[in-house]
RNA sequence: GGCCCCGUAGUUCAAUGGAUAGAAUAGAAGUUUCCUAAACUUUAGAUCUAGGUUCGAUUCCUAGCGGGGCUACCA
């Protein structure tokens, strides 16, 4: 349909001005609601060609394409807008077209073909010494949102995450319990794993900090404590015992992990997120070590006196930049390196390796880039940071010290609980069983969360408001589930009633609603809001789209009445939209990651 | 100090350089003998400041003001 009318421009710019320009460089846009018309031509820079003015310009254009095509049946032009009308008729065959027989759930309205191409999305990424908090919410729903946008867009796109499993902060959460744990397990204290080893990451943190006191009070400068505080020494120590993989802290090490994994495992499962591969850092630094110690014979990288090894990249604009201590141990970079040269071998012809990790770390990764590159890897322009903004909360920044982070699971927890309060409360599900029921406040939660933290372009910055998050009303996950649902009512129905959308006589629709213009219209997007997304990385496209059709099919559900209609076929094309738009929104929502219920 | 990001209704968010800047929420007023009122309709309300580029600027450029981030032998 659009292809069409670009078409008809073109050829109306080259039969009236003997201008050539490429239908895909001609651009429509939505006409807004308040004119009349479906899509908009904007004229004024073939002011130039035509020399005519923009409204002058606009009218030639517009009696072109009634004269010449059969989709503009009509148009108006406002200053330099040319506003074009598209026929009943056509408007129902591209319905038809999109609709294509009973089976929406095969509808072309949704075939993307393939591209052929790799996609790796990392996200999550956890450190194992603390539970999951908001901020990791909106880490993982946006990564795997992203990872099935990508997929939708015809790509095969491979989930994976690196584990920072080693590291001084585990150290602290390991030197914790045996200082304070006197055993405890997660067994015997009832806590989830990655629970119970973050309480001893607070733990060392309380020691620590009352060490620096005493020390400061016995007249020591703050800054000198805070580097020789007795407890983050032994850390320190620790951490060197486990990289000579002393057998007894390897164990611990793995027993906590152990404890750690089996929580985010029952955390991510709740969020329906999943991973194809998982990297671990404590695989991943050794070879990360061996390519840096490499470069640094290669001349890549040179050497402090102390030891240490950097990365010089004043040329570059930037700093010097360190990737090996002087006690040989590895930082945060050097693993790095490790994990995308592993990438790159397990998958062979990779065309993008996307990181989802927040924009607090942009210079790292700017950093990383370069080091790839200049270590000779080509492959390092396929690197991309996915670099999203920081959630805060009505009180500013979450900060651990202070006791601001919000547990995603409580937060999970929370939201089903006020799902479930909610729907008591409308008393909408008579003849739900026990196990229906819970299924149905999991979806609602869930889908509130998630809706929420992904409705906000992921670039930017975002404020977490409790109170706002639990609303179901308005631009909301649940507005957009109970949407679903009413349709689903509707397809009930009609079953029940015997009609049938199988064969629907598509020229025999008498009359098309403004309303249904809008909603085929708005179906019709959906291949291109899926490219955006999938181009931008932007899954608050995806949102925004489905919200947008949710809200117009309200509209139509309450302004247009379908099993009053008397004449049969007007009914079956009403119920047949209601389908395709309830599959639209289902397929949006899946999209997001998010379930749809079929009554609510 | 240097580098990066962000300033839009009371609030939270939209707007490939295009029309009278859209939503939601909070406020005001309505809609249910009729397919789910978690809905719908109406109403009031905003582009940080000053320049510049352009037929046209929320969008691009410069300066200022305000907010955030990075600049660790933490990850």
């Amino acid at each position: 349909m659009e292809q069409q009318i670009k078409q008809g421009i073109s050829e109306a710019l080259k039969a009236l001005y003997s201008h050539e320009l490429s239908a895909d460089d001609i651009a429509l846009q939505p006409t807004r609601k308040d004119f009349e018309g479906t899509y908009t031509f904007v004229t004024f820079p073939l002011a130039r060609v035509s020399r005519k003015n923009p409204e002058e310009t606009g009218n030639e254009i517009g009696q072109y394409l009634v004269e010449n095509t059969s989709v503009v049946s009509g148009f108006n032009t406002v200053k330099g807008f040319l506003n074009l009308s598209i026929s009943e008729g056509s408007q129902v065959q591209q319905f038809a077209q999109m609709f294509d027989g009973a089976n929406v759930s095969e509808s072309p309205a949704f075939s993307i073909p393939s591209t052929g191409k790799t996609v790796v999305v990392e996200y999550s990424s956890p450190n194992t010494n603390k539970p999951l908090h908001l901020g990791h919410l909106r880490n993982n729903f946006l990564g795997n949102s992203v990872a099935r946008i990508l997929e939708a867009a015809g790509n095969d796109v491979k989930k994976v995450q690196i584990i920072n499993d080693r590291g001084i902060h585990i150290c602290k959460s390991m030197l914790a319990w045996l200082k304070f744990g006197e055993g405890e397990t997660p067994e015997t204290s009832g806590l989830k794993g990655d629970h119970l080893v973050g309480k001893y990451y607070v733990e060392f943190d309380k020691a620590y900090k009352a060490e620096i006191a005493q020390l400061v009070e016995d007249g020591m400068e703050k800054e000198q404590a805070e580097k020789e505080a007795p407890i983050l020494l032994e850390a320190q120590e620790m951490l060197r015992k486990w990289e000579e993989k002393d057998p007894e802290i390897y164990a611990l090490w793995e027993k906590m992990n152990g404890w750690v994994y089996n929580g985010f495992n029952a955390t991510y499962e709740r969020m329906g997120v999943d991973f194809d591969k998982l990297y671990y850092e404590s695989d991943t630094y050794l070879i990360g070590r061996d390519r840096v110690l490499e470069g640094l014979e290669k001349g890549v990288f040179f050497k402090k006196e102390d030891g240490s090894v950097w990365v010089d990249l004043t040329d570059e604009g930037l700093d010097e930049k360190l990737l090996l201590r002087k006690d040989g141990t590895s930082v945060y970079m050097t693993q790095d390196i490790g994990t995308a040269l592993m990438r790159f071998d397990d998958f062979p012809g990779l065309s993008q390796l996307i990181y989802t990790v927040g924009n607090e770390q942009e210079y790292h990764f700017k950093v990383l880039f370069l080091i790839l590159k200049k270590l000779g890897y080509e492959w390092a322009d396929a690197c991309y940071h996915l670099s999203y903004g920081m959630v805060d909360l009505p009180t500013g920044k979450m900060k651990s010290r202070e006791g601001t982070v919000v547990d995603a699971d409580d937060l999970i927890q929370e939201m089903v609980d006020t799902a479930k309060a909610r729907t008591e409360e409308l008393g909408k599900i008579d003849g739900f069983s026990a196990e229906e029921a819970a299924e149905l406040y999991e979806k609602l939660g869930l889908g509130a969360v998630k809706y929420y933290l992904m409705k906000v372009d992921p670039r930017k910055r975002m404020l977490f408001n409790p109170e706002e998050s639990i609303e179901f009303q308005g631009n909301t996950g649940p507005f957009i589930q109970y949407t679903y649902a009413r349709i689903s009512a509707i397809l009930r129905k009609a079953s029940q009633l015997g009609v049938s959308i199988e064969n629907i006589d598509f020229d025999q629709v008498s009359e098309v609603h403004q309303t249904e213009k809008d909603l085929i219209f708005a179906i019709g997007q959906y291949k291109e809001k899926l490219q955006l997304a999938a181009e931008t990385y932007s899954p608050a496209i995806i949102a925004q789209f489905v919200y947008d059709l949710a809200k117009e099919y309200n509209r139509f559900y309450t302004e247009i009445s379908i099993f009053n209609e008397d004449d049969a076929v007007l009914m079956q094309f009403r119920i047949a939209l209601s389908a395709l738009t309830a599959e639209t929104i289902k397929v949006g929502m899946r999209l997001l990651g998010i379930e749809v219920p079929n009554r609510m």
